[in-house]
DNA sequence: CGTACTAGTCTTTTT
DNA sequence: GACTAGTACG
């Protein structure tokens, strides 16, 4: 009896399949990583492979991590000899080896969305782009897009370069990576970029790659792009020994350039490919699997398989829908402690997923008055907290002086008196001299226009000076304490007063705790080590399922986890799917937030609830949505109640016939939906009793944000459109005004939008024109 | 130069 | 509604 006994047919054939391309179609479920990490330990106690040849590429370090754990325990030993990254971090690895042979310095620091916009900011000041019709973000999109495809600057301006905004934009790009290089930075794309450049332009590095990696596994291969997609080819190229797995039901990362026909096509691109399907399902009940095979029928082009399980049995999904969002958040709160006090389940095996993370608030408020421990993952992540980043960028100003950002990002924090003008006047004698802005800092004498604010830089310069001579006895953590102490960063933060003063510092405590713990873990700990590794963590890394604890997510990051108990909340056409994929006029967007509810779906091992709500508030707007479609094409039997219309609770208002058809002729999927719609009081609405710590700055700011509203005076009598009328509303195209609510300062209008639904809005705050 | 307030924008999803 | 960048003031 081996341990590869343990797997089915299809799995051992997986596992034992070891020469030559393989393609693993892996339903949700089937036990993917299990033949992962047996196809690992396969080839080194049967095959006799070195684990020194192996590269498994995962799609986060949470999953790495996993991964190498569960090979550990099968070979016992050489496991820490193969390599198991995500692509971003095995793609550091290589570049801090050899970017030195394509004009880079291996000291390279790598930036971040923040760090990004910081730059692109000042790009769009020195090139003169006018952000208010050429956002930052547009532009660093466009880059990120162009650079998924491995299109550098100068192919984007051939290919973009004739209009006017595709001329800007290739502008922007060019003197961006310009920035980078002086900058000595990457971001997250030009890791896997970079890393295809130098093999492209280094064949002896490539070469040595190669060589190394004879077997090549990339997890979660639906989710890759372009960029990584080469990537893998040149490493594989020489022993084609590649064995991808992934679901193209699972395919959830369009967004961020993840290019499908990766896996759609890999046996064109590979025809001597061995194709595996795994289609046993060892997690769900049937009846969750008929629901989410129900779901995704509806999708063309794909790959065609059908899941299946032996646990036969299982209770059906539970629909429910409530008037408010509030009601919803209750009822899940409520019911999670239900279950917990019914021994049915321990807090750590429910998970509520959504598809927006501004929808997780209202959860967490509800979660922390009904007392029940909860874990929001995502929202911010660790790292990109204003205090961890501030502590962050004095080590890597440290660690690297030519990363004119970290040295911006702290000059002046805690404060010492050094303002923009300053900031500018020493950046302008740095470009005229060719010098990183650090460097121009330690000649501020020699500065003539900022006169007497060159005594306020000298302390700087000598603080930090006098770091990186401490750092070469002192330890990491010792370090931080040392930076904390002599900058006074948390002496000020005790005295700022500020509300959220103690969790930062709670936050600070935790970083401290993380380089200890890296201190710990590793051999040769070091400052550049450490930083690159919090570059490239996710917020789903930080999970452990050792506390017991309910866990808040999107859907996107539940992406490869299981739990027993799985709320689906906000499941409302408009919100899941997104208005934005409703409105496109691509097909391909619902087909994917289709499979986004697939995956959501799929994580329910035992138990599966569905929730949604009628009123929901939507960045300040109220919105009235239908039930999701997706709800819809889950077959009535699957689930525990009754149709939906017979647990409306409100009375239908209008009769108007115009209007009514309107509604149908909109929203063909939701049949009792106009008389849902139709509860004309949002304010009846209660909220919540906040408890009173927790919350009470948060209704001070709301209130203040009424006022704010209320101040935009807009007379009832001044509105050119009546009910009836048709309207055009700048985002959610047009619609016709079904009332007209005269308030003290601003009417609230209510319009059902023919293609985004039924909103109530301020008057003076829509815009909406008359058609 | 720092602060306090205001106006405008918004991401849906993340390595 | 919340966050942020920008502006007017001290």
């Amino acid at each position: 009896m081996s341990i590869y006994d343990t797997l089915n047919d299809k799995q051992k054939q997986a596992v034992m399949q070891t020469e030559g391309p393989v393609l693993i179609l892996a339903g949700a479920g089937s036990g993917k990583t299990r033949v992962l990490t047996h196809r690992v330990a396969y080839l080194i106690d049967r095959e006799g492979v070195d684990p020194y040849r192996i590269l498994a590429i995962t799609f986060t370090n949470k999953a790495a991590g996993e991964m190498r754990e569960r090979v550990d325990k099968i070979v016992g030993f050489g496991a820490e000899q193969i390599w198991v990254s995500t692509f971003h971090s095995a793609c550091v690895r290589i570049l801090r080896r050899y970017i030195d042979r394509i004009g880079f310095d291996t000291h390279f620091t790598i930036y971040d969305t923040d760090d990004q916009k910081g730059v692109m900011k000042e790009v769009c000041k020195k090139l003169q782009i006018d952000t208010k019709t050429l956002k930052e973000r547009t532009i660093l999109n466009a880059i990120s897009s162009a650079k998924n495809e491995l299109i550098g600057p100068a192919d984007y301006e051939k290919q973009n370069g004739f209009d006017y905004n595709g001329s800007r934009i290739a502008k922007a790009y060019a003197e961006y990576q310009a920035v980078l290089h002086k900058n000595n930075a990457l971001d997250f794309d030009d890791l896997i970029m970079k890393t295809v450049e130098l093999f492209r332009a280094d064949a002896d590095v490539l070469n040595n790659y190669q060589e190394r990696f004879r077997y090549i596994m990339v997890d979660e291969y639906q989710d890759t792009n372009t960029a990584q997609f080469e990537l893998i080819r040149l490493l594989a190229d020489k022993y084609r020994n590649l064995c991808v797995v992934g679901d193209d039901d699972q395919s959830i990362y369009k967004f961020r350039g993840a290019n499908i026909r990766n896996i759609l096509d890999f046996e064109k691109i590979y025809p001597e490919a061995c194709v595996i399907k795994l289609e046993q399902n060892y997690r769900s009940t049937q009846v969750v699997l008929d629901a989410a095979n129900a779901v995704i029928r509806n999708n063309t082009g794909r790959k065609d398989k059908a899941l299946w399980t032996e646990k036969k049995d299982g209770s059906r999904i539970h629909l429910r829908q409530f008037d408010t969002a509030y009601e919803e958040a209750e009822y899940i709160a409520d019911d999670v402690a239900h279950k917990v006090r019914g021994g049915i389940a321990r807090y750590g095996e429910c998970a509520v997923l959504y598809r927006t993370n501004a929808q997780a608030r209202l959860l967490e408020e509800r979660f922390i008055m009904e007392g029940v421990p909860y874990d929001v993952i995502g929202a911010t992540n660790f790292y990109a907290r204003r205090e961890i980043k501030d502590v962050l960028a004095y080590l890597k100003t440290i660690d690297n002086g030519r990363d004119d950002v970290a040295v911006k990002r702290i000059i002046n924090v805690p404060k010492r008196g050094i303002g923009i003008s300053t900031i500018v006047r020493v950046q302008a004698y740095a470009d005229e001299h060719q010098i990183s802005f650090y460097d121009a800092l330690r000649e501020a004498d020699q500065i003539a226009t900022i006169g007497k604010s060159a005594s306020k830089l000298k302390p700087f310069v000598m603080m930090m000076q006098a770091f990186r001579s401490k750092q070469e006895f002192f330890g990491l953590s010792e370090l931080v304490k040392d930076i904390l102490e002599v900058t006074g960063y948390v002496k000020e933060l005790e005295e700022s007063g500020e509300e959220d003063a103690a969790d930062r510092i709670d936050n600070i405590d935790e970083l401290i705790s993380k380089v200890t713990d890296y201190e710990e873990t590793h051999d040769e700990p070091t400052l550049s080590g450490f930083l690159e590794e919090v570059a490239l963590v996710a917020d789903i890394d930080r999970v452990d399922g050792d506390d017991d604890r309910v866990l808040l997510m999107t859907l996107h990051s539940a992406k490869g986890l299981e739990f027993s108990q799985v709320y689906l909340a906000g499941l409302e056409d408009g919100i899941f799917p997104g208005y934005m994929s409703i409105m496109s006029d691509d097909p391909m967007e619902i087909e994917e937030e289709r499979r986004l509810a697939y995956v959501g779906i799929t994580r329910a091992k035992d138990d599966l609830t569905l929730t949604c709500a009628r009123q929901r508030m939507i960045r300040g707007e109220t919105q009235y949505n239908p039930v999701s479609r997706f709800v819809k094409e889950i077959p009535a039997e699957l689930m525990d109640d009754k149709p939906l219309e017979t647990r409306r609770r409100n009375p239908v208002v209008y009769d108007e016939d115009s209007v009514e058809k309107s509604i149908f002729r909109s929203k063909p999927f939701s049949a009792g939906f106009g008389a849902d719609a139709a509860k004309p009081k949002p304010k009846a609405v209660a909220r919540p009793k906040r408890t009173a710590m927790e919350n009470q700055p948060y209704i001070a700011k709301a209130a203040q944000g009424v006022g704010a509203v209320s101040i935009t005076p807009v007379g009832t009598g001044k509105l050119d459109y009546g009910v009836g009328d048709r309207v055009r509303h700048m985002r959610y195209g047009e619609g016709t005004v079904l009332k007209i609510e005269p308030g003290p300062r601003d009417s609230q209008v209510t319009v059902v939008f023919d293609e985004a639904g039924q909103k109530i809005m301020y008057a003076g705050f829509a815009k909406l024109a008359k058609i």
